[in-house]
DNA sequence: ATGAAAGCGCTAACAT
DNA sequence: ATGTTAGCGCTTTCAT
């Protein structure tokens, strides 16, 4: 049972010598070129069925200057909200004859420039997954990587495809929700300072502001983990907060755990909201109030842009999607004794 | 801001004529083979740098015959019983220098062998994660993939690493956590009929029957999905078992969400327990009782497994991971009306 | 229609 | 210590 006694594999000089032709008739067999006599072709064809012949990917890719690979880089392969992305993405990608190579930055900021040029050299471009660095250090990055598809995050130019969740809207909907429900101080868990997606909607925050003199919303620093949310809890107490807003579900989740640990009711004694309706957001008690981003959706529209890059097409216009408010058990109206105190 | 005029990327021969010196000194060079005087090796580090050069992996690849790039197969890149995997190899494997590739199956048994043989000429080795396919086929595959690691899945024969939780141990012990909560009837929500880890669960049942007289433990065909476990709340229903056990945490999560809506109490009517212990399996109402498996460490041990093998060593011993019963409130006593029904 | 030969960018014998 | 050269396996002009 064991393989051939020379395990190396086929090549196309083995082919070529067991069908009686010179390699260049069977690369032009191999990849279908139509310049070739058919009963040359078939006697090809054969030669290589019995070989068990395919062409190296590797000597393919250096001869053609495509490796037909792009890879992703995310911040953490465990997050959640990275999955949807992913495996759009990987799926779209892979009818298109695709594969993708991943790079986890380790939620490392430093790294993470390093990581995407170096995946970058092993393939044919790059989708950039919500990177963490500043504005300053993206712009020239954007440039050595091209080409190169951002996802949640603005790109300065518009060389370079955007596929996003629109954070701002979204939030100030869910600051709405807070709001119908009579919420007036409210409390934002923030994200990463450096992350885009986090400005952004500390941007949306203040416009509310300004906008609905009667609110609060105090921002907290954060993060993007469980844990943080879990930590925060304190903090989130030591505030005469009745609504808090996530900077995601991990961290709502955290939040909502630690609330439960010290008795603290939710929505009764504070109302809670994530992000990005992770898929086990409606199964934790009480379900998770949160904005549904469409995950598969964003990574399928990221190879589609990127696509269009890899065929000489110019870059799309930036896709916005609108996340969808869902509803749940962790929001409610605000007690009266709450909003008196 | 534009990049250099001409965007090829440099080439050890533009870094040689910077030099000038060969090709050889500078391929010495940059791969720190000592046997070049120290003042040419500056030049030539001076020129490289000058150049921004780095050495395309692709070219190194081919002539080196190795690509420093791993690649794992996995049924279902948004199943959070991988996120866990994912990670620990990929950081594992980057510290030592490694890439990843990622193949989604997409849960097609079909694919799987395809995706794996045409993923596996990328790369210098293969990961598959709990493959479907049936045992007859995955013998040859093993050897053809060579170098392989086996997650989750027992290779016939010796010369492939497996990494795996010891799932027959960790489903007794869940069974016997019912057992002393006075559970005599169960039933058992089974995944996909070609899964190895499925079948070594039956298997376990079977000797847990043997044991055990007046237990009985019917298996439901069910899956994998949170959907599956969903649509099995129905048949659960028909029989007359006070607990249940899911394939994993996403059935038994599927299974407790229909279950609530019908509004059958958990663990009051009925136990559940699940398997594999995902990040929220705690968070959600009532937290579920779970076999926690260490998935970045069958991860990072499958690295470990992989590395061996890229190095000349003997295929390792299998290494399985003893699952921790992580009791919690979705399992409790039976109901004395229960009992006796 | 087919073949010979020159790359693709790098490494590693083999000279010197 | 350094340079020359022959691969790695494939594609693609350029001849014929």
């Amino acid at each position: 049972m064991a393989s051939s006694p020379n395990n190396r594999s086929r090549t196309i000089a083995d082919v070529a010598r067991r069908a009686g032709v010179s390699l260049a008739t069977v690369s032009r067999v191999m990849n279908g070129n139509p310049s070739v006599d058919e009963a040359m072709a078939e006697k090809v064809r054969a030669a290589a069925a019995e070989l068990n012949y395919s062409a190296s990917p590797l000597a393919r890719s250096l001869a053609l200057g495509k490796t037909n690979t792009i890879a992703v880089v995310v911040p953490d392969l465990e997050n959640p909200s990275f999955h949807g992305v992913l495996r759009g993405l990987s799926r779209a990608a892979a009818r298109d004859g695709y594969h993708i190579l991943i790079a986890d930055s380790a939620e490392s900021v430093a790294e993470e420039k390093l990581l995407a040029v170096e995946t970058r050299r092993r393939c044919d471009g790059i989708v950039l997954c919500a990177p963490r660095m500043a504005e300053a250090d993206l712009q020239p990055l954007l440039e050595e990587l091209k080409p190169v598809v951002l996802i949640n995050r603005d790109a300065g130019s518009v060389s370079t495809p955007v596929v996003a969740a629109d954070h701002q809207t979204a939030l100030v909907e869910l600051i709405d929700l807070l709001y119908g429900y009579g919420h007036r101080s409210l409390v934002y868990l923030a994200g990463v300072p450096q992350s885009a997606s986090n400005a952004r909607r500390i941007e949306a925050i203040r416009h509310y502001l300004d906008d609905h003199r009667d609110v609060a919303i105090q921002i907290l620093p954060c993060g993007v983990s469980f844990a943080c949310g879990y930590e925060a809890a304190e903090r989130v107490l030591a505030t005469s907060a009745t609504g808090a807003l996530a900077f995601n579900d991990l961290v709502a989740m955290g939040l909502m755990s630690a609330l439960s640990e010290r008795g603290v009711s939710v929505p009764g004694h504070i109302s809670v909201v994530g992000f990005d309706d992770i898929p086990f957001a409606r199964y934790i008690t009480p379900p998770l109030t949160t904005a549904s981003v469409p995950g598969t959706e964003l990574g399928e529209q990221s190879w589609h842009r990127m696509w269009d890059l890899l065929n000489g097409r110019a870059p799309g216009h930036a896709i916005f999607f609108r996340p969808r408010i869902e509803r749940r058990g962790s929001t409610g109206p605000v007690r009266l004794s709450e909003a008196v105190r």
